[in-house]
Order: C-alpha cells, then structure tokens, then sequence
RNA sequence: GCGGAUGUGGCGGAAUUGGUAGACGCGCAGCGUUGAGGUCGCUGUGGGGUAACUCCCGUGAAGGUUCGAGUCCUUUCAUCCGCACCA
C-alpha cells in the first residue's frame, strides 16, 4: 500500500480545479451571494505563515459558504505603495516599481500552492496606474463634494537627511538613518474631513453587531466623544490679542479646583511668545524634540515653563493663575489649553507637585473627610463622591450628574457654553514621498489650487527617478511637476505629496466588485456583491485601516460610487491572532545574544551540542531568527498539512504557536484519514456491529463541525474532525455504512484540506469534485440521545450519577437520585434541605 | 501615559455561556508490530494521599455573590496589541 503524497496530488486538484474555473466567482441571481475578503497583503516578497493562516481562514469559510450553496466572491490583491519599497531602492538600486511586481509575481508563486479557493481573474495591486487612476478621480468628487481641505500640520523632520520621516523612523527623538535629533516642522498638506462623520462613525458601531465588541469599544474610544465645557480666561500680561484664552475641559465641576492653566508648545500664545523669548523659545525647540506621536508625548516628563501671564478665574476674578507652556498638552484636542486641577487628575497632580503649586480638592469619597492628598482623587464614573465646593454645593453625586449640573450653571452665568466634542482628528493624507498615489492637483498662479481634469488621469508617476538621496523623488524630477492648468491652460505646477496608502486600501474592497471597470465601481456589481459579508484580519487594524474604511464608504456613497446600504461596508469582522515561535538562542563573549533557526536546533542543542536558550513563544521575525517559511513546510508535508495545522489547536482570534512536532502530527493525521480511506475502498470486510452508531456519529460529526465553522470556532471543528477519525478507524459497521461516512469524512475535511478532501472522495466513488459537492446534511432524528448521565452533587460537591430516559419528568429523577446508593451513603440520614434539579444538567442535594 | 485584550495539566487548548474542569491534539510512559530506528496499533497520563475507595487540593493572585463559579462582582499581578507618517 503506497502512502499519501501531497507533492504529487496537490498540483493535480489544484490544475483540476482551474481548469473547472470552481472558483470562478459569477452574479448568479438564482443564489445568495456571499463576499468573503482577507486583508489583502503588503508584497515584501515572502508570504510568512500569518498569511497562511489568514488566508486559510478565508478558505475554510469561502468554500464552506460555496457548499452551503451561496454564490460566493472570494479574491486577491496587493496593497502595493509604501516604503519599502523606496527604502530598498535606496538601499540596493533599482526601481520601486520592478521591487514591487517582482515581488507581486514571487509571492503570487507563493501563494497558489496553497490551494485556496480564490478568483484570481480579480487580481490588481494598488501601484496599478487602472487602480490608482480610479482612486484620483474619486479624489476629485471628493474635493467637489467638499470632503477634503488643505491646512498646516506637522511632521517629524530630519535637519540632516532634509526629509520627512514617518513616526516608525524616529527612534529616541532621532532620525534612523542620520541619527539627528528629529524636529517638528509644519507643512501645508491636504486633509480628508472624516471629522464631520464623528458622531455618525460612533453611532453606526451599534449596528455592527456582527464586529467583535472590542474592537468596537476600541473604536468608540478612539472617536471619544465628550460632553465638556468650553470657556475662555480673561488673561492679564498677556500680548495684544491675547487677552483671552480659550480653554475645553470635560471635567467643569473641578473648575473651583483649579490651581493652572497651560497651553500646548504648539499653541498659537506660544509661538506668538517664542519670538520675543529666547529662554521660551528654547523651552518651546525642546518640547518639539519629543517627536509627533501620542505615545511619546504622554511618557515624556512632565515639563512646563511659566510664561508670566495669568489669566483670572472666571469665578472669582481675585485668584489669579499662573500659564505655562506644558510638553503634555495636545493642540489637536480641544483648544490646546487646559486648566489644570491637580487634586483630581493625575498628570495635572504630578505637574502641580513638581512646580510647588496648590492642590485644593473639590471633593472627597463619600463618607470621607478632607484629608491631604498624597495622589490625585480620580473617582470611578459611577462612584459617589461628597463635594466640597462646587455649584452643587456639599452634595454628595456622581461625577455625571456633577458635570451636567456645572455646565448647566456656568452656563446661566455666561461663563462658557456645553459642547460635545470629539478626539478624532481629520484625517491627514499628504506624504513627502514618490511612491504612492499622487495627488491629482495642480498649482497655478492665476487659479490657485486646481484639481486635474479627469481626461487627464491617471496622473501617472514618472518611472525616471532616482533615490540617491533623501527627500521627495516627485520634487526634484526636472520636469514632472510641469505641467498646464485644466482651467486657464496656464502654466502651472503639480502637486508633489502623494497618498497615504491607507486610502489605497480603504475602497479595494469595492474595487474587487468590478476590478476592471473604467469607473471606480459599477453600479450593478457593487449592488450584487457588497458588502463584504465576512472579512478577516488582524487585529493589529482594528483601529485606523478599519474606521477609514467606513469613512471612505459614507464617501463614495456620497459622490455616487457605493449604494446605500454599503457605508458600513463590513457586515461582519472576525480578527486573527498571530502565528508565533519559541525563539532560541545563545550568547556571546560579550554576554549579547546570538539567534538560531529553528532547523539548526535539536532537542534544545545546536549540531555541536550547544545547548540553547528557549524563549517563549513570540512574533515571528527575522532579526529574531524565529521564522518558518510557509514554503518549506509545503514541500515537506503539502499545503493540505500548513492549512490543517494552523487551524487546529488555538482558538483563531488567539496566536497559535507554530511547532515543528505539531506540524508533523498534523501531517500524520492526514496520513491516517487517507489510510482509512483506501482501506474502506478497497476491502470488504464483514459487518461485526450495527451501522446505527456510525450513523449517529456522522451525524453528531455534521453537526459539530457546521457549528464550528459557522462560530470560528475551527479549532473545535477540528477536535470533531479527530474523534470523527477514531470513531470511523474503529468502526465495525458495514462496508456501505462505512463508505457513506467517509464520504461525509471528505466534505466536512473539504474547506480545511481541500486536496486530500478530493483524493479521498474520488478513491470513495464519489461524483465530480468534492468542491463542488453540497454540505451534507446531519439527520436531526440521529442527534437525539436517548438516554442522559445526570450527575448529582452534594452541597455543590459531584458525589454521583445516574443514568436516565432524556425526558423523564423531574419528579421522577428526584426520586431516583435520592434512591441512590451513594447518595444515601453521602447523606446518613440527614434531612434534605433543598433538591435542586437542572433537566438534562445536573442534579444538587443540599443538606 | 492612555485605550483594548489575554491568563485553565509538562505544552496548545475544551467546557453546551452559572451546572460532571481538563474534550481533542502534542509530549511522556508501558505494551504490541518491525531486523533496528521511524511509521503504525493498543493502554495510561492534572497534583497529592491511599492496600483500596466516588479521599483532599486544583482554572495567574487575593477577596466576594450563589445550592453551585474557569464563567458573575471588587482589588491586584504578568504578558500582548494600538496610539493617527509602519503596513
């Protein structure tokens, strides 16, 4: 008997099932369709098993959907612009653009190997002038619909390299490759207003039901929505024009506890003061060195400098507060000042203690006395807390109810006004970088800023480009940026930013409805095919990839390219963990760690007989030396055995930990169905036992792994599948019995090992290919036990068992229970307090 | 710093959502098959105690609610993800 080999029956189902066209995906109005769409990938060049894992989740539902009779879209492309791609032309020569499709075409070559059910005739990468075409004109109707602004932000700047960097390219403060201390500096760039959809973003994440909870609570906070008050300090000192300052804060029943104010370094006080301070304006240079991101700004130390200004509080016009500048306060929220009360916020305490400013409470825990604070009081939102001064008086609320009250009160006194808002910021698109979408606009002297014709798109990047040195590549090509106004047909200057590639990847999925349509979309394949019915990912773009998605959908339903009922574009979210790997490693003379490859690492020793460190289980990465490639997994076990392992074990919202022993346990699993199989095709061996417990395992197998795939719960449909397995090895039903489950075996195996699923349906007789078999059926009449186990605990403790009829009344189970010899053992006589009965569940005794 | 998640045997995990903790797989041990190794098949496997037993302990830690808690509540520790120019 010749063994199972994937080398040589992979490639033939794969050639089968191309040459049927099974994954061909067809508006068929006979059938529901169904959109299945994994993130598309980033082409480094190598696929890495997170893809395949991605990928096969994808699979497993886009062919069990196909069985269960939907017409099903399932297909590929390349989030293509980025840069890599320009930090490897730096680095080794070349072209973007060659590094681009060269690694488009490997990782293509990567992929199909793995038998995935996808319709390749879709495929586009982003980089395609037909796609980012598309994507400028759609750039034009949203500056039409008065979607997209330009306004000054800043970006990190290296003084050195005399280019921008993103945030990834500073480290510590400075520049990656010049190591110079990076400074902020601010450019005109171009913004989408994904601000006017706040409420709206946050409202809509209720009907996302089918989304995962966290990251919906992720996005909510993310778009943090705030009822607060806005009011402006009367300022003394201060330079003309400044006489006021307007300040936001969300806790306006602290007011009375106020002992500062402080403005952002970016706040327009300060540059104004920067001018004329040279002591100021080095304060001010070294909180820009910080660098632009949230993260580093909130760890940063605390840091403030007193401008001399004070501004008067608004209830009592005697206490004056002094104004700092503060390398904590962010100008994109609010007004980029604050008061600060230090008694009851944390950063505002810490800052307070440090510059010797008073601390006085507004209020105490209830029940509490005023006490000197060691650390700011920050109740919990629904906690009551006793107010000690305040509008509300000595009253004992909860901070909403406070809040509300102390709008509502300075409101009546003129002193500001209640205002939502929100922490969302327009979204910056503007990138000082070659390649990317360019930005389909041109400058003219007479006009102004024009948006290109659209006869005129796609504004093509040129391919003459150099990368010898940094900066934008667009900006210096000697005559690309020439080029003639749309509308005075004077001279004029193109626009140099390209795209944030996140837009490139915030419509690909419409794109897949009608890939190679002239127009964005086409009305009648965007009808039948969104939404995205399932779509997969990971959680990693939970936040930003996912929320500009939604925003650009309310976009092209705005400008006409999506219908209605796409603005939530993703009916349902399931997000992936990652794949990860023990890392192995030894040391150096100097104590500093050397890393291994797993395949140099046995049993815990290097060849030589080291023995190496083992680090738990982490990302896969290749400084870490803790990668194994997809490919060479394929060519010792087949694809069948990657797609198998990666969905067995961990649940697939969690990392599942790749190990070479798992990987081979898979492998000998699908040995074993496949021996089962030509067993039961080619023998005959006599019934020895009824067909009635097959049958009921079938059955019970249907039903378990349906429920597994429809809940993404394959690791459990996996479980099944191996029980499945033993019951089917140890059966002694008859041969007619036996065939008929093992074909049951093959279509349930179908979305997960799609190649062996169709060797072992062919060995079994079956018709045409397995992929195109519909999902069995499990008989419910089969799934009904006749008979439960009930267990009985005494005082909560499992005592005993019995055995019962599934519907037997209550009363009777309870008589039968406290008949049971070890329960009258447990019990001694002692009288039965309580008799609790779950039916079908668990009986308790309580004594 | 802020926001979000996770934690169960030697390991990955299961537990019908408040009702038998440890399904299934790996690993390990014993037996069989095999010339040997591997493969393959069978049996056992949370910890402790016992001659034996349906005896005790046990879901990161501590406390609570309940007839009953891995599951609910409070506090706490550890790890991971995101933080707007990485994709």
């Amino acid at each position: 008997m010749s063994r199972y080999d994937p080398a040589v029956t992979e490639p033939k189902w794969q050639t089968a099932w191309e040459a049927d066209g099974t994954f061909t995906a067809r508006r068929d109005p006979a059938k529901p369709k169904y959109y299945v769409l994994e993130m598309f990938p980033y082409p480094s060049g190598r696929i890495h098993m997170g893809h395949v894992r991605n990928y096969t989740m994808g699979d497993v539902v886009a062919r069990y959907k196909s069985a269960a009779g939907f017409s099903v879209l399932h297909p590929m492309g390349w989030d293509a612009f980025g840069m890599p791609a320009e930090n490897a032309a730096m680095e080794r020569g070349g072209h973007p653009k060659d590094w681009t499709y060269s690694n488009i075409a490997d990782m293509r070559a990567q992929m199909k190997p793995l038998g995935l059910s996808i319709d390749w005739s879709r495929e586009f990468a982003t980089c395609d002038p037909e796609y980012y075409g598309q994507q400028q004109s759609m750039f034009i109707d949203m500056m039409d619909a008065g979607l997209i602004y330009r306004k000054n932000a800043v970006v990190n700047w290296d003084p050195v390299d005399m280019t921008v960097l993103a945030n990834e390219q500073v480290i510590d403060g400075r520049g990656w490759r010049s190591n110079a201390l990076v400074e902020r500096r601010e450019l005109t760039q171009w913004f989408f207003r994904i601000s006017d959809y706040s409420g709206e973003l946050l409202d809509a994440l209720e009907t996302l039901t089918d989304w995962p909870e966290k990251v919906r609570l992720m996005q909510a906070n993310w778009i943090g929505k705030s009822r607060g008050l806005q009011f402006a300090f009367t300022t003394t000192g201060a330079p003309e024009g400044f006489d006021r300052l307007e300040v936001y804060t969300t806790r306006p029943d602290t007011l009375l506890g106020a002992s500062f104010a402080a403005i952002s370094p970016d706040h327009p006080l300060a540059k104004h003061l920067e001018r004329h301070d040279p002591a100021l304006a080095e304060f001010v240079a070294e909180c820009r060195r910080i660098g632009t991101s949230e993260e580093a700004l909130e760890k940063a130390d605390k840091q403030g400098l007193d401008t001399g200004i004070r501004v008067l509080h608004p209830f009592d016009n005697a206490v004056e507060l002094p104004v700092y500048i503060a390398n904590f306060i962010l100008m994109d929220y609010g007004t980029g000042a604050i008061f600060g009360c230090p008694a009851h916020d944390a950063r505002d305490f810490e800052f307070a203690t440090k510059y010797g400013l008073p601390i006085p409470p507004v209020f105490v825990a209830e029940g509490a006395d005023e006490a000197a604070l060691t650390e700011a009081f920050v109740p919990m939102k629904s906690e009551r807390v006793r107010y000690l001064r305040g509008f509300a008086g000595a009253e004992v609320q909860t901070g909403d109810e406070a809040i509300a009250a102390a709008i509502a009160f300075c409101e009546e006194r003129g002193v500001g006004r209640g205002v939502t808002n929100y922490r969302l910021r327009d979204w910056g698109i503007s990138r000082q970088r070659y390649w990317g979408c360019p930005i389909p606009v041109v400058h003219c002297a007479t006009c102004g800023v024009v948006a290109e014709a659209k006869e005129n798109l796609p504004v093509r990047l040129p391919d003459d480009v150099t990368f010898d040195q940094p900066g934008n590549p667009l900006d210096r090509h000697p005559t690309w940026r020439t080029c003639t106004c749309p509308k005075c047909g004077g001279a004029a200057r193109r626009e140099t930013d390209t795209m944030d590639t996140f837009v490139d990847s915030s419509w690909y999925y419409a794109r897949f409805t009608s890939p190679h349509a002239a127009k964005p979309t086409d009305a009648a394949d965007a009808d039948y095919w969104m939404n995205v019915d399932q779509y997969i990912g990971g959680i990693e773009h939970a936040i930003l990839h996912l929320l500009y998605s939604r925003f650009f959908a309310r976009a092209m339903h705005k400008t006409g390219h999506l219908p209605a009922k796409a603005i939530e574009p993703f009916n349902a979210l399931f997000t992936q963990g990652m794949v990860t790997h023990e890392i192995y490693l030894t040391r150096d003379a100097a104590g500093r760690p050397v890393y291994h490859l797993p395949e140099d690492v046995t049993d815990g020793k290097l060849a030589d007989g080291t023995a190496v460190e083992i680090i738990p289980s982490a990302k896969m990465s290749k400084s870490k030396k803790n990668v194994v490639d997809p490919i060479s997994i394929i060519q010792a076990f087949g694809a069948d055995t990657a797609r198998w392992f990666v969905m067995s074990d961990s649940p697939p919202e969690r990392d599942v930990e790749w190990t070479a022993s798992g990987a081979e346990a898979s492998y000998k699993h699908l040995n074993r169905v496949w021996r089962i199989a030509s067993d039961i095709a080619a023998s005959d061996t006599p019934a020895t036992a009824d067909d009635l417990p097959l049958a009921r395992a079938t059955a019970k197998a249907i039903d378990e792994v349906t429920k597994g795939i429809e809940g993404f719960a394959f690791n459990k449909a996996i479980a099944k599948l191996y029980e499945f397995t033993n019951t089917l090895q140890k059966s002694q039903a008859g041969m007619a019995a036996r065939r008929d489950a093992m074909k049951v075996m093959a279509q349930l195996i179908q979305p997960m090992t799609p190649h062996l699923a169709e060797e072992v349906w062919q060995m079994l007789g079956g018709e045409g290919l397995v992929a195109r078999a519909p999902w069995p059926q499990a008989d419910p009449a089969l799934l009904i036990e006749d008979t439960v186990i009930l267990p009985i605990q005494i005082n909560g403790k499992r005592r005993a068992e019995i055995s019962v009829p599934r519907d037997m009344p209550a009363a009777e189970v309870e008589k039968i229970a406290l008949a049971n010899d070890d329960v009258v053992k447990f019990l001694a006589g002692q009288p039965v307090k309580k008799l609790i009965v779950v039916p079908g569940r668990i009986i308790n005794v309580v004594v």
